[in-house]
DNA sequence: ACTAGTGTACTATCTAACTATATCACTAGT
DNA sequence: ACTAGTGATATAGTTAGATAGTACACTAGT
């Protein structure tokens, strides 16, 4: 993984970990990486590993059994909401940006359809 | 103006002054306001704005001269092509977000074609 | 009981971003 | 010469993010 501009990389691994669960690469009550396993997948400290774990748990993406694991939350409708929330979320980012350049919404969608997607081999 | 996740402040306002040249807002050659002046406008400290308008000439948006004041670059086609580039990113950066969530590009043009702009009534 | 794997917690250190404050240097206008 | 406005620079202090290292507490399996 890559970390971007400025943004804290626990965000950034909170916000992997969101999409995976989001689109079920990481399903409801499946155990997750021990903290210890998750800081070496993302080369990450294990401090910060443990508070991406902690704040997932504190927004009730996932829980906690101390001594066990942290697991995938369990309540399956939360993700098919959380993704549309998502999705509106990028959505009214990305079209307040494009409008802040000056394009409208017609542009923005021929922009689109004449999209070619650099990635188009992996689904 | 609200500064946002964890993205440092002085790389959001660089990013909604690039955005008023390209806009035309800021017209090439014309004159920015002074880092003092800045400093205020965006609730920041001269030392911050100071550093917004350095790196702003590292990357050729904007010149300075020394007890005068800071200036648009006068380099027009730049900000034709600036544009585009930015503008580009955005999209390239969208797309990609959505396809992580499993989105695809029909999908995708449906939900835009829907958009509604919440803040429809400034231009 | 022991052990391995887990979450949790603490201290210390480092860096970047931001602020506060002050000073210097240059330019234009008077 | 003086002054006001400007960019440039410097020092110091605060905060948040991230790392390193260590230790403790709980749980399951043996």
């Amino acid at each position: 993984m890559e970390y971007n501009t400025g943004a804290p990389i626990y965000l950034q691994v909170i916000n992997e970990l969101k999409k995976k669960m989001v689109k079920g690469e990481l399903k409801p009550g499946e155990k997750m990486p021990s903290s210890r396993d998750l800081a070496v997948e993302y080369k990450v400290n294990q401090n910060t590993a443990a508070r991406i774990y902690r704040e997932m748990e504190m927004q009730g993406w996932c829980f906690t059994r101390r001594g066990i694991g942290t697991f995938v939350s369990e309540e399956e409708n939360m993700f098919r909401d959380l993704k549309k929330e998502m999705a509106s979320e990028l959505l009214k980012n990305f079209m307040h940006e494009m409008s802040g350049l000056g394009y409208k919404k017609d542009d923005i969608i021929d922009q689109i359809a004449e999209y070619k997607e650099d990635g188009e081999n992996d689904a």
